[in-house]
RNA sequence: GCCUCUGUAGCUCAGUUGGUAGAGCAGAGGACUGAAAAUCCUCGUGUCGUUGGUUCGAUUCCGACCGGAGGCA
């Protein structure tokens, strides 16, 4: 039996770091965050990155674990995670895979390996070069001849899946389809308690993300982001990308309407909580734990102690 | 008070040389295997401001009225 693992996901703003803490300390438990932002050093406030305040001594992992210009993937997440997770369980603790960033939690949970990769190689841009000037179409007949089963679920619009498909068969010989047949026979590597936070109304977790957005503006997002900027971080990279960042130095570099970002960050943000439901949903095996529109904070603690101890920890 | 412009989907607007209308954004749903806070897909009926008139037929033309913007006084 693979050892127990427990995870705490679920939308943005939707209190799992807190729960990650409550459970810590009542399982001699330690959080391993799940998170593609907070990886990043230096990008505090924008990520909601856990305060000293809130995890209250409880050992996290995985955060400040790269610099923003860095490039990181899931497949180093899921390499550097796993080792957090045995170092946790060499120990004797609980890990507590806490996050939303979904592609990150079921690649470590699956124990799915990545088809190898050269960074280095050119291929990646002339591919993208490619799709520019011949579209995806073309690329798509192309990827067709090697993978028809691939090609045939992308669409012509999915630079990035094609891009990828294609760099995989090129530089292993070996198909997406092929390798992920392989990697979805392999065993899970770890038995999961997964519990996914959630709100009964969807304009309760509204609110809770416009209100989050607000305190990240009063503590200071604007200078954090206009930090970055000054030391030379480049707009392209994947840090970048995450929201509260885009907006916000888009916006300095226009025309310094910080308010005007704040309001786009609040739209974005609950895009991506929607984008996240989508994601979490489809897992069956989870137990939604619901807000109410007023926070019932005792009975979320008490539904998850008793999942856990149903599970057996 | 007079003149000009303007009033079309939640928002910003296009359009119909008269046969009841369509984009972007927002919203909803979905996907997702080395960028994932990324990326991609699907979904558009709304008294075309109101009311008269002309017309077989008006959102489209004409009048009046109401709302908005600007100009002249």
């Amino acid at each position: 039996m693979p050892p127990k693992i427990l995870v705490i996901t679920g939308p943005t703003a939707s209190g799992k770091t807190w729960l990650a803490v409550e459970l810590a300390k009542r399982y001699n438990g330690e959080v391993v965050s799940a998170d593609s932002m907070q990886i990043y050093r230096r990008m505090d406030i924008g990520t909601a990155k856990p305060t000293a305040e809130e995890t209250r001594g409880v050992p996290h992992h995985m955060i400040d674990i790269a610099d923003p210009e860095e490039d990181f993937s899931v497949a180093r997440y899921v390499d550097l995670a796993a080792r957090c997770v045995e170092e946790v369980l060499s120990r004797g603790g609980l890990p507590i895979l806490a996050g939303g960033t979904g592609l990150y939690i079921d690649s470590l949970l699956s124990g799915r390996t990545f088809a190898a990769f050269d960074g280095d190689s050119p291929l990646r841009s002339q591919l993208e070069e490619r799709f520019r000037a011949e579209g995806g179409r073309a690329l798509l007949d192309e990827l067709a001849r090697a993978d028809p089963e691939t090609a045939a679920r992308l669409h012509p619009n999915d630079a990035k899946r094609i891009v990828r498909a294609l760099e995989v068969w090129l530089t292993t010989g070996k198909t997406i389809t092929a390798h992920n047949r392989e990697t979805q026979a392999l065993p899970p590597r770890y038995d999961a308690l997964t519990l996914t936070l959630d709100f009964e109304r969807r304009e309760d977790m509204w609110e809770r993300v416009d209100r989050r957005v607000d305190r990240m503006m009063a503590a200071g997002l604007a200078e954090e982001v206009r930090s970055l900027l000054d030391s030379g971080i480049p707009l392209k990279c994947t840090a970048m990308q995450a929201i509260g960042y885009k907006e916000m130095a888009a916006a300095l570099l226009r025309d310094g309407d910080v308010h005007a970002a704040a309001e786009e960050i609040k739209l974005r943000s609950r895009q991506y909580a929607k984008r996240q439901r989508t994601w979490f949903r489809r897992n069956r095996e989870a137990k939604p734990l619901l807000w109410k529109s007023v926070p019932n904070f005792a009975d979320v603690l008490q539904a998850s102690t008793a999942y856990l101890e149903e599970f057996g920890i």
